[in-house]
DNA sequence: GCCGTTTTCGGCCCGACTGTTTTCAGTCG
């Protein structure tokens, strides 16, 4: 079992858990422990064999336990208890808005039923409205729930729900009244995938505020609508939800609604060490009550003598210690990307011309571009022949001319990791281009040592300079292969290849917690636009924010350096 | 069930909103 699969027994058992009306800490530790699995960064197996279980945070004595008897005999006794209590189908109603827990479980107890179809149709024939404690409104209510349960899938990837924020903070900026409005949640820390939209208003009249927010275009049903905040849905099931607060309390706001969750228990503790108690309002002296208002994040931080720490940053992972001792990381930006290492054109699936797409790279600020277009055996793309490579570089030599010295072209492929882990391309080819970059498209559902295998071979070719898009995810739909990305990183580590974040938000691979634990170890990394449009080499935006959620400085970033340094680099490995 | 430079027991965020209520429970973030 893999660390996603581990955490989704946990997830299941929290959420049976809760249904049975277990102690909510109990719940809620199960909860904690499942996302910590899944956000490890390492093979749970690693632990497992180390019998380090006990060092993975929010696991203890009990959940270590379990994990190794999951580990062993790929079972859980404790679960398959548990579903005999509750039947697990109850799991899938709690995904239904509107309905928790408690409801759930009566709604079980009292009707005898357990799948969401049986669910609809006591909806449906009222039987749902004479519970104790419910009524007609919370009956259609779960009608709608389960109506935009089956429009919504799942999370939204962040290429969308930035775009969307975007447009709707532009629509408030609007609002008579209204000095500022940001993205909060895990939009603002830039998280790959968006629960709900976040957004914060700092307004002293919220009444038109609110007025707009349920007013604009696309929105199907008004969730929710108070004075300090409001709740909407758009026709796609995306649900986006608005907080005014009066400008002197701003700073307190968007700190609290930005999080993290845990980011901020950090903070409150640290409030409280002074004496203060930390609000999404105000910092409030314990002693007598007397509230402090901050108008900026910046004076909240302040305040627990911490300088501002990025929002990409504040998950909970050492942020706070490293503020403490003035060690926060140098984020990486935008402006100091001066390569980009995967790019396609017409040679394959691309758009433009390598001339056009150079062009508008070089009007983005970029001195280095590499063509990477697809090798042979991906046909569907139109992937290059060595033959087609002659006549790509008779173009490139052409463009070069006409471009002068604002950018400098590579010759490069995107070479396809075959199904037997064999290159697409024989080594002597390989050798004759400027730049290697070899992926994994196709055959992903191998098993975790032959997937892991392929990964491996292309890592130790020394003609190749960077893995491309590692774990092939495609975001929400589908999961990378199962790679040991133990073994990836200790093969990165000894031959010096880059490992790539590619930044297309339907990618984003690697992910933050595995760019992290690379840098850590010291590989090289490369972040990419894999653009195929010109459009897309704006999404570098999204690979840059991926990287600071890593902790990425410049000096970690092969993209970032000066062009004689990215060559010399590229010669050295030959 | 987890966790610990004020605790190995006793905490674990809590406020806004809604609905079913006659002062509160459930859900959500």
């Amino acid at each position: 079992m893999n660390n996603r699969e581990l955490a989704e027994v946990f997830t299941l058992i929290a959420d049976l858990s809760e249904i049975k009306g277990e102690i909510i800490y109990k719940t809620l530790a199960y909860r904690k422990a499942a996302e910590n699995l899944a956000g490890l960064g390492r093979d749970v197996n690693e632990y497992w064999k180390e019998n380090k279980l006990e060092e993975i945070p929010g696991v203890g004595k009990a959940i270590a336990e379990k994990i190794d008897e999951l580990l062993r005999t790929g079972k859980l006794g404790f679960l398959e208890k548990l579903k005999k209590e509750v039947p697990s189908s109850l799991a899938e109603w709690l995904k239904v808005p509107g309905l928790g827990p408690k409801k759930v479980g009566l709604i079980w107890k009292m009707l005898k039923i357990t799948t969401l179809m049986e669910l609809e149709a006591a909806a449906k024939d009222g039987k749902l409205r004479d519970l104790p404690g419910m009524g007609g409104k919370s009956e259609s209510a779960i009608l709608t729930g389960l109506e935009s349960l089956s429009r919504r899938s799942g999370r939204i990837p962040l290429g969308r729900a930035y775009p969307l924020a975007q447009e709707i903070i532009a629509q408030l900026e609007k609002v008579q009244g209204v000095i500022d409005a940001q993205p909060a949640g895990s939009l603002r820390r830039m998280r790959s995938t968006i629960g709900d939209l976040d957004i914060l208003v700092a307004a002293k009249d919220s009444k038109p505020v609110m007025e707009a927010f349920t007013n604009l275009a696309g929105v199907v049903r008004v969730l929710g609508k108070g004075e300090t905040k409001s709740s909407i849905e758009f026709g796609d099931g995306v649900r986006a939800q608005v907080w005014v607060h009066p400008p002197k309390k701003f700073g307190t706001a968007l700190q609290y609604a930005t999080g993290s969750k845990d980011h901020n228990v950090q903070l409150r503790q640290l409030a409280l060490d002074q004496g203060l108690s930390l609000s999404e309002h105000s910092f409030a002296k314990v002693k007598d009550g007397k509230e402090i208002f901050c108008s900026t994040e910046e004076e909240v931080y302040q305040a627990l003598g911490l300088p501002w720490i990025p929002p990409e940053l504040r998950e909970d992972r050492g942020e706070v210690q490293a503020a403490q001792q003035n060690k926060l990381p140098k984020l990486i930006k935008i402006k100091d990307i001066k390569a980009d290492l995967q790019v396609h054109s017409n040679w394959s699936d691309g758009k433009l011309t390598m001339l056009e797409m150079a062009q508008a790279a070089a009007k983005r600020g970029i001195k280095v571009i590499a063509f990477t277009d697809h090798s042979v055996s991906l046909g569907v793309t139109g992937g290059l022949s060595m033959e087609d490579h002659k006549k790509q570089a008779a173009e490139i030599k052409k463009a070069q001319d006409k471009l002068g010295d604002s950018i400098l072209i590579l010759h490069a492929s995107e070479v396809e990791i075959k199904a037997d882990g064999t290159l697409d391309y024989p080594d002597k080819f390989l050798a004759s281009l400027d730049l290697v970059l070899a992926s994994l498209h196709t055959s992903l559902r191998q098993p975790r040592e032959k997937a892991t295998q392929r990964v491996l071979n292309a890592i130790r070719n020394p003609n190749v300079d960077i893995i491309g898009h590692p774990t092939g995810r495609l975001i929400p739909d589908r999961e990378g292969a199962d790679l040991d990305m133990d073994a990836v990183f200790n093969a990165a580590t000894e031959t010096g290849v880059a490992l790539e974040i590619n930044a297309s938000p339907y990618r984003l691979d690697l992910d933050d917690m595995y760019a992290r634990r690379a840098k850590e170890l010291g590989i090289p990394i490369s972040i990419n636009t894999d653009a195929h449009s010109e459009a897309d080499l704006d999404m570098l935006f999204y690979g840059v924010a991926i990287a600071r959620r890593a902790w990425l400085t410049k000096n970690d970033v092969i993209n970032c350096w000066s062009t004689k340094k990215l060559l010399d680099w590229l010669k050295k490995r030959g």
